[in-house]
DNA sequence: TTTATTTCGGAACGGTCGGTCAATTATAAA
DNA sequence: TTTATAATTGACCGACCGTTCCGAAATAAA
């Protein structure tokens, strides 16, 4: 026995995702998403509660919509290595893909230093472990498959990775396709020899 | 024929500096430079002019008094390799006493998606190219010293080194320095088979 | 000591921020 | 068709933003 809503809640999420992505929760005012996501801003409060809730509404999307997806290659049938390498060629071009030089919508949540909220925070900790872990199976599996020496110590060389993974989306900020593809080559080409 | 300045405008400079550092350029309003240099803020707009000038005179005085040190160790008269090693450690040092978990104020200046000044970007560019050129004149002496691979090209090893160091300042605003120490002695032992 | 010049301090500017309100409109159930 | 409920709207809140103005205080040169 009431209204309908005159959108689609899921749609403006999406809209709002990307604009707190590329221009950061401080630089996102609430006219900004009024403005973009073409809603009042009631509705907005109605919907999605206040702006740190509808920025970590919009951050959690990202997780499943674009971050989850990048961890696919990992997890296909092939051989560790095949896998690692396979997965640092996609992030490469995803990042390359993504609006603007935004990188990555958790690392920057996770950098904003306005925002130190801790829900925010935990939730960027817990998916970058989630990252750990799948790069940490590949990693066994190289080693089982022989395509990773068996001295090699299988944390040690996860965290290493995450970081790596961490500086490419970090470097996407700062420079153009061609720099970074050559930097995850290298690494690549480094992969190649543990 | 005036009256003096009641402070000095170098230390002042030099609070602003770890204000902006810590807080960032939008985090860091009018109202927390005059509670924290004690000074009016009219006598700030006219010490240092507007605030996007204050941060680019903080800025600078940064890479003058922070960052350039950092390079020492790359100046030594030791052999490359040995002198990489130095300037990685120290690095590490560094990073985890520096105020907070700020980071680099280069950086994070860089990164600061609502500062598009272009001045202040090519500043950054111009400052992490100088961390290149010490970078790259280190490897060569440790390639011409038999302590790196005859066949290794020195401006793909510059360009990865660049982005490891931009990578571990990064990695300290996310996690502890145990976890640091740990990826830098990772990379360091990598470097060993160069 | 006088005078010219600059700093200092506080108040105030217009603008934008995130958030809220009551009145209106639309719609699903009775 | 009526009625209860929720969505929508645009105006509005107090707070804070960066910036500016002006009177008062202070000091170096004349």
């Amino acid at each position: 026995m009431a209204r309908t809503k005159a959108f689609n809640p899921d749609e403006k999420l999406h809209q709002a995702m990307m604009l707190f992505w590329v221009k950061g929760y401080d630089g996102t005012s609430l006219q900004d998403l009024v403005t973009t996501l073409e809603l009042n801003r009631f509705s907005i409060y109605n919907t999605y509660g206040d702006k740190k809730s509808l920025y970590f509404k919009a951050l959690q999307r990202y997780k499943t919509v674009i971050f989850d997806p990048l961890l696919e290659p990992l997890k296909t049938e092939q051989d560790g290595m095949t896998r690692l390498t396979a997965y640092f060629n996609n992030l490469v071009e995803k990042l390359c893909m993504g609006p603007g030089n935004a990188g990555c919508f958790l690392q920057n949540a996770a950098q904003e230093t306005t925002l130190e909220d801790p829900d925010i925070q935990s939730f960027s900790v817990r998916v970058f472990k989630e990252l750990a872990k799948a790069l940490h199976q590949t990693l066994e599996d190289a080693q089982s498959g022989g395509q990773l020496k068996r001295h090699r110590d299988i944390n040690a060389c996860t965290e290493f990775l995450v970081m790596q993974v961490q500086a490419m989306i970090m470097l996407r900020k700062m420079v153009g396709k061609t720099r970074l593809r050559k930097n995850v080559d290298f690494l690549l080409e480094e992969l190649q020899h543990w």
